[in-house]
DNA sequence: CAATCTTTTGCAAACGTTTGCGAAAAACCA
DNA sequence: TGGTTTTTCGCAAACGTTTGCAAAAGATTG
């Protein structure tokens, strides 16, 4: 099989064939009425039977500006690791969708959390006419600073005091108190809080946390709470030590679905029931929190919502419009492992043990 | 804060700056050893400074080619179902970062099951230099007659009897006799094999399952396979019906992990201990596995690998070499759904029951 | 039929790069 | 010094489009 010379058709082989000039092959597929109908017509005919399409490229480059929206997942440089957050990647398939369906291509880049300036590059390259900026990010301040040299930048997220970009994030707060309020109303009293604070997000899931107890008469036990990271293997090192070593709680409220899951996974491993024991609840409400059993009670982040509101919004700041932060609604869904009120004492616990994993 | 007039910096400014041509400045960010060391160093400064970088597009103009290569989701158009399956979630992440490290920007597509010859429109508008295309398609003659007329697409899936395109998959049959011989060295003897066999790949893994239990004297029986869907809500909906009826097994081997803990969850509900009564074999080795309870024992889909040789077949694609299946290592993960033998009698099952999941 | 208006088309410049080729400048040699 | 080679640089064309402008063709009017 000979591969062939196949120099890609394009315009000025259309024209030399319809026998009329490139503009109008231009203008033809543009569908200006400039051009007769007729011609138009069959123009656009012999184009299809080619299997012509337009070199985006060189539109863009005319045209002085382009249809790609990029989208970043920072990667911390320290751990090489693959994206794991599932709600990071479930997110990305929506955004996918959500730019798709407007007519936007999608620019899928990872870079380095260190060398945010990566950003801009992407903008002045002309790479893409916006970012959106998803996944755990320290970096607040460069992203503000990118944002006012005029980069258009959205970034999922906690709404943060004075931002200069677009942000779209869940109620944090809210959920935070909702989740807690809910558990309270199952007559739990000692709720540990799973998530680590230095995050802007799960600082305000924090605060909605605290303030539901507040509001119910309690307090908040600084030995409830507990700095567990987002990504899976970290957390499950930080849940196995603090299971193993703390035992006055009877619920949970952890601030992903995959804390919540690992939690629960360790908990029926050291022989503690859910919810009879511990009540559960996680944030995110992914796909996966039905698929478990007990099924997760979650706090939902709706992804399809996010998508189109982060899309809006970078399109927004490319426009010049000024900053805004937009907050999704929030509510909680909730499955079994929460249902069931408090029962008497607790089981008492088997040890860890079992053989551990192994390869073939 | 009025909005700078801000057109990008390019080329011509620097030249004028520096008092050179733009040839000059190009040859200079090039690295062309054509122009005085001085001169070049001095360019480069003033570029960084000025923090410039070169428009891609009208440089792939000029070159020729593009550094970009497309990623498609095919979407079936019947549901408006966003990217659901975790596996080609996570497959997309590492696709992301295989692709950044070796200096190609990603663009993610989805694209119509019935309208596959957008993939041609992405080559053919020089939106990407090839294509890689994941996920569960059931068209392989569209994409065998697009790689026919020469466009570089390499797909995540089963080797297929002459195949025009390049192909990355797991050795399929091997991980379904795996997992059977596996399940069969336990002493289980009723293996129930859960999948679509009108997929490729999962036709290939009943035919492993097959080949373990003839080689261990066992036969298969019609009803102990059942043609659940890779898509989670209709995958619980095939399980919840069949583990409703069917009782005569002590062990599944699901196509994937999500059916599989799908399964476990139902299993639990109906009162089947795991893997006491029952043990499972998933299909992937997701993360997901390791955090479930119990730990579920997979099928290891090496990722990172896939993804490497799926960008170094559209390359090879790309350069015009014929076409070949890779077929990547694949192994057994042992986690605790399957480890322990088969105990005596199973317990008597629970009524379904339970509150239904509500929203507040 | 000439003059005017309308419709349809083509020419050529522009978008921001890269690079072959020729020329200026510098360095070397005798 | 003049000639030759080497180093360094700029001119201009090209990549594949779009579009302002002018011209050709056709239609309309007096």
């Amino acid at each position: 099989m000979a591969k062939p010379v196949a120099t890609r058709t394009q315009m000025i082989d259309l024209a030399r064939i319809a026998g009329v000039s490139v503009s109008t092959v231009s203008r033809s597929l543009a569908g200006s009425t400039l051009v007769n109908d007729e011609t138009r017509a069959r123009i656009s005919e012999l184009a299809r039977s080619m299997r012509y399409s337009v070199n985006v490229g060189a539109q863009n480059l005319r045209l002085g500006h382009s249809q790609t929206v990029a989208v970043v997942l920072p990667k911390s440089s320290s751990d090489q690791q693959p994206v794991s957050d599932p709600f990071f990647l479930a997110l990305l398939g929506a955004l996918a969708d959500a730019l798709t369906l407007r007519g936007y291509d999608m620019l899928l880049t990872r870079i380095d959390e260190e060398k945010m300036d990566d950003i801009e590059n992407i903008i002045t390259s002309g790479r893409a006419l916006g970012v959106i900026v998803i996944g755990q990010w320290l970096h607040h301040y460069s992203l503000a600073s990118l944002a006012r040299q005029g980069a258009p930048i959205a970034v999922w997220g906690a709404k943060l005091p004075g931002s200069t970009y677009f942000s779209v994030g869940s109620d944090n707060r809210l959920g935070g108190r909702l989740a807690t309020e809910h558990l309270l109303s199952l007559g739990r009293r000692k709720i540990m809080f799973l998530g680590d604070t230095r995050l802007p997000e799960v600082a305000l899931r924090f605060e909605g946390y605290r303030d539901a107890l507040i509001a119910a008469g309690e307090s908040v036990t600084p030995g409830l709470t507990a700095a567990v990271p987002f990504e899976a293997a970290a957390a499950r090192r930080a849940l196995a030590d603090l299971i193993a070593h703390t035992h006055d709680f009877d619920a949970l409220f952890a601030t992903s679905d995959l804390i919540a899951v690992t939690a629960i996974a360790l908990l029926t491993a050291n022989g503690l029931r859910v919810p009879h024991d511990v009540a559960v609840v996680g944030y995110d409400d992914l796909a996966l929190a039905s698929h478990v059993h007990p099924t997760l009670s979650s706090v939902r982040q709706p992804m399809a919502e996010a998508s189109v509101a982060l899309v809006d919004a970078v399109l927004a700041a490319k426009a010049g419009q000024p900053a805004t932060a937009i907050t999704l609604k929030t509510e909680l869904v909730v499955r079994e492992s929460s249902t069931l009120p408090k029962l008497g004492k607790s089981a008492k616990r088997k040890p860890v043990g079992g053989r551990p994993p192994a390869r073939i």
